[in-house]
DNA sequence: TGCAACCGAATGAACGTTCAATTAGAAGAT
DNA sequence: ATCTTCTAATTGAACGTTCATTCGGTTGCA
């Protein structure tokens, strides 16, 4: 029921862990409550100890792995660091981010382009906000992007980002460090002040 | 039952636009088959007369989307221009088709992020493959763009005027001619050959 | 002893699909 | 033109299944 129970068992987490597993291969509405629990080692019952519904469930999946993604993705991240370098090193990270949790970077784009981002657009990552995002309010208060708005950038480098990860993980390829880079390039060249 | 039924009465094409509108809001799971009927001004009963199952129609639809799209991306090419320009008449056709049909913009996303495109890779419009994919692999043979896999093309494309497409559908701002312009070139810059 | 965590069978609503019956319209016969 | 026949299109109530959620009871821990 409540929001902020102790997971002390880690029943909470297994069910989470479940939930984005059954997710990848069978979509929101194909995975059964039934099955996320069967999977997670717990009753059916339990999992409505930690959440109220499916929905919330899922939204609090959304929360859950977007800021396990914010952590990966600012790892290593230096101030003191050229602008440009800071850059591709998110860009690289999160492809890996990506590429090391197929079922995230797959759950993630089902719910962004689901009801549920449209119903609870306020429901996000504190974390991603204050490490992902700051970053790119420094390089747009600081002119290093191209004089497009400033929300447009995220979705767009997402957009490029997302469309290699996924091949990479079909099978069809595998990129070198080197092609990941070459990556990473053809998103600053496109948004980099001119 | 038949895929092949002639559709004198509408009621095919009525249940086909029906089903993208409540798509649109509802999710796939989210819209019953009796909401469907009710919308086209139908009985439950037709749609199976017309299509096999939910499953099928949902892939159906796709597939009609896509051919509507494809007709719209490729109006007023002409291969005697200049390759970029015609690059830059087909982005801003895309965006003005997404911009333009907002249900078919949700719906498409929503497939392709769906186990749906996982599970039927082999279904997809023949027109679009003629028009657009054509386009592209002669930008390919002809070295205009950066010198990464052609399939990574398409979908850094796609991410780019879909983020701004949403963007100007949400409401939150009003991009002029100009802006649209900038955003294509924000992707030619990104791709062509440096 | 008390309370939170946990269980899983039971519940009831929702939904995709079926099918027997009805209608519409075309083709053929007079 | 009018009537007859036949088939395809259409209807919507009924069916059977699935599934999210509930709840009375049990366990484990403090």
């Amino acid at each position: 029921m409540n929001v902020q129970l102790e997971d002390t068992t880690g029943k909470r987490v297994a069910v989470l862990n479940s939930t984005l597993a059954l997710i990848k291969e069978y979509g929101f509405h194909g995975t059964p409550m039934s099955l996320i629990a069967k999977r997670a080692g717990v009753a059916a019952g339990t999992i409505y100890h930690y959440f109220d519904s499916k929905e919330t469930l899922i939204i609090e999946l959304y929360v859950h792995v977007k800021d396990k993604m914010a952590l990966a993705v600012a790892a290593g991240d230096d101030e003191e660091k050229p602008f440009k370098d800071r850059f591709i090193n998110l860009m690289i990270n999160q492809y890996n981010f990506y590429v090391e949790n197929e079922n995230a970077l797959f759950f993630l784009e089902q719910y962004m382009s689901s009801p549920f981002a449209k119903n609870y657009p306020d429901r996000d990552s504190q974390l991603f906000m204050d490490k992902v995002i700051k970053f790119f309010e420094y390089g747009i208060e600081n002119a290093y992007f191209r004089n497009i708005d400033s929300r447009l950038l995220a979705p767009t480098i997402k957009g490029t980002l997302v469309a290699a990860a996924t091949f990479q993980l079909s099978g069809q390829i595998v990129f070198s460090k080197d092609d990941i880079l070459e990556v990473a390039n053809v998103i600053w060249d496109g948004i980099k002040r001119q």
